[in-house]
RNA sequence: GGCGAUGUAGCUCAGCUGGUUAGAGCAUACGGCUCAUAUCCGUAGUGUCCGGGGUUCAAGUCCCUGCAUCGCCA
């Protein structure tokens, strides 16, 4: 019987569509979960989509759609992304499921019979365009962010959850299980959270603003509040309260997440479950984010910027490979197309795909592409240990997994490829192929180089599936097999001799970045920018300028001046105000008027033949020509550019 | 403002509870091989281990302080 193993995914918020991110995280536990199938028959990989609340509901509205028609739509783009991703979830779960629903009041029927939630008064900000409450940090000078009005102060009436009830256990918990929470720095945020009286749960929206949710089982006019619906997806996707799946996989529980949401997964859940009488699960793995950087994107493939798109474009496994070896788990980490043909250049094709490729050619041209039978009087002086380094490998790899570091299990799979090329070199197959008199060696070298790749093809499953099945292939067994299971793959010499390799491929084909993308090329663009950039400003530099929309209403010539056209722009304001722009050579009054542009509005007013300018007219030009920034809409003038 | 993390070679990072001349990969230069995807192997490096104090026989590693970056909280 193997140790069984419960993955999760948190389920996706259908407000937005799928990106990195979401990517990112969901590959982390296809690779987890593919680790643990190496290891045990029973396994479970969760994720989905969170449906419900406000915000969904605002979404479906500016799509002038129903909350339902809008969910379905959304939660498709997920569930139709994971398989191009490669994902071996097995299942899919969504917040709107029926028996999700079920399991959802049945938990909070079940904590309010036992006295945890009750019912108060609250008193807050309350925004009616944005149909939210706001805290007073939320508000820019006591107004909406985003409507830039005062909220009102409005009482509602709420259930609560008395996490605080649950605090000091959920703190010795912490303690007690230091890999409860992990990265440690993670830990440590949520305990130094844990420092002060935790407040309690808001977990109902009354019907008369939120209708897009579950109903409370004790109330019939609020709806739960979303996290607190949306967490419980982890046990009733396991058919909680008492099915056989709950009873094998929930004590064994893991989730991921991307550290955003580290309060609700690290301390409502825990306390939701330890009120609901439930174990909690073993650990909470956080991870940080990917920080797209958009200069080191190439511009040659067009449209493509967000980053997904480039699986399309180096191929899946490589995709994967990259996402998995260049973030520490844990910490953020930049994207950037330049690193990943880098990875995909030096370790996939050079390093891998090239050994991978020289040994099976050599097996065609020495052993006529059988692999050889070996004579085990010869084999020990020249093994040089590559058994043990494999397991040395193998070792330090599942070390690494358990600790979820897969960037150190890459590097101990690519520490044993380095060995493998060194072998090569050093046994010189080509010399031992010259001479009839050292084929004994030439078989047991060759041998050992196709064990050692056949340990490598299954320990890179977990990350990249198809090119293990496809090393497989090449090295004549069957892909469909369980190839990698770690027994298996700890079995040295287990490959049958006799049998026919296929003809060699190439798994990773070099990729030629575009010259024009470049750095050096970039650094030339910089150094021949005439003028040459300015010093770098802060945003709170820029912040100081104050831009606004403004509607020429009248332009006129100035006279004596031939650069310069006095315009009268609307900001907005009780009067309009006198700019003059040096534009007259480009533009003539007419055809300026009614035309809307952008001008710096805080700008110290100056005097221009004789025309006091309060402002200055933003104007793209070399000197001699100027060309107007104008809207591609119509604004309201005074509105604000940022 | 409070708490915490981080700061190591050009780049990305490893360095556990303090102990030999501080490491890896990439990038760079040079040499070698020819089975291979102009691949692979070897050699060469450069580091005020953020600055300044301190503890110790001994500190990248511990303590104090300053700076920078980031995160959480307010």
């Amino acid at each position: 019987m193997t140790t069984p193993f419960y993955i999760t995914t948190p389920i996706y918020y259908v407000n937005a569509r799928p990106h990195l991110g979401h990517a990112y995280t969901t590959i982390c536990a296809d690779v987890i979960h593919r680790y643990h199938c190496m290891i045990s028959d029973t396994n479970f990989f969760l994720t989905g989509t969170d449906e419900h609340g406000d915000k969904i509901m605002r979404a479906a509205k500016a799509e002038n759609t129903t909350p339902r028609a809008y969910v379905d739509k959304i939660s498709s783009l997920f569930r139709e992304l994971w398989p191009q991703l490669n994902i071996s979830n097995d299942h899919f779960i969504r917040t709107t499921d029926p028996d999700h629903i079920e399991v959802v009041k049945m938990v909070l029927q079940k904590i309010y019979d036992q006295g945890d939630i009750y019912f108060s008064e609250y008193e807050g900000k309350y925004c009616f365009g944005c149909e939210r409450f706001y805290t007073e940090r939320e508000l820019v000078d006591g107004k909406c962010p985003d409507h830039e009005t005062e909220p009102e102060t409005i009482k509602e009436s709420n259930y609560f959850f008395k996490m605080s009830r649950y605090q000091q256990w959920l703190i010795d918990h912490i303690k007690e299980h230091p890999t409860f929470i992990r990265p440690e720095r993670y830990k440590n945020e949520i305990l130094s959270f844990l420092r002060e009286p935790l407040d309690d749960l808001c977990i109902s929206r009354p019907k008369s603003r939120i209708n897009w949710g579950i109903t409370l089982p004790f109330d019939k006019d609020y709806v739960t509040y979303v996290w607190f619906d949306a967490l419980l997806n982890y046990i009733s996707a396991l058919g909680y309260p008492d099915s056989e799946k709950f009873n094998t996989f929930w004590p064994v529980a893991q989730h991921i997440t991307a550290k955003d949401i580290l309060k609700p997964h690290g301390i409502f859940w825990p306390i939701m479950l330890k009120a609901a009488g439930l174990p909690v699960y073993k650990h909470l793995n956080v991870h940080g984010y990917w920080n797209v950087d958009k200069s080191k994107m190439s511009k040659s493939l067009g449209n493509v910027v967000e980053p997904l798109q480039l699986k399309n474009v180096y191929g899946l496994d490589a995709f994967r490979f990259f996402l998995m070896r260049d973030m520490v788990f844990g910490l953020d980490s930049s994207f950037n197309e330049q690193a990943l043909v880098q990875r995909i250049n030096a370790d996939l094709a050079n390093d891998l795909g090239n050994l991978f490729s020289r040994v099976i050619t050599m097996v065609h041209k020495y052993c006529k592409g059988i692999v050889p039978s070996i004579d085990t009087s010869i084999e020990k002086e020249l093994s040089l240990g590559l058994k043990d380094k494999a397991a040395e490998a193998i070792s330090k790899y599942q070390q690494a997994m358990g600790d979820f570091a897969f960037h150190k299990a890459l590097t101990a799979i690519w520490n044993l490829i380095s060995q493998l090329n060194k072998y090569v070199d050093v046994t010189a197959p080509w010399v031992l192929a010259k001479n009839k008199s050292s084929r004994g060696q030439l078989d047991v070298v060759l041998y050992n180089l196709l064990e050692g790749l056949r340990v490598i093809a299954a320990l890179i499953y977990p990350v990249m599936p198809d090119t293990a099945a496809k090393m497989h292939k090449h090295l004549g067994l069957d892909p469909r097999e369980p190839f990698y299971k770690m027994h298996t793959v700890k079995a040295w010499k287990n490959l049958p001799s006799g049998i026919a390799l296929p003809k060699t491929v190439t798994l990773f084909p070099r990729v030629q970045m575009k010259e024009t993308n470049t750095s050096p090329a970039e650094k030339d663009e910089n150094k021949t920018l005439n003028p040459a950039l300015k010093p770098e400003i802060s945003i709170e530099d820029f912040a100081r300028i104050d831009l606004r929309v403004a509607k020429i209403i009248k332009a006129e010539a100035i006279a004596r001046a031939k650069k310069l056209l006095k315009l009268h722009v609307d900001i907005g304001e009780v009067e309009p105000r006198i700019i003059v722009a040096g534009i007259a050579g480009s533009y003539t009054p007419e055809q300026l008027t009614g035309r809307q542009v952008i001008i710096v509005a805080n700008l110290k007013s100056a005097k221009l033949m004789g025309v006091l300018s309060k402002g200055m007219m933003l104007a793209a030009g070399n000197g001699e020509k100027s060309v107007t920034l104008t809207l591609d809409e119509t604004l309201p003038p005074g509105t604000q550019v940022r």
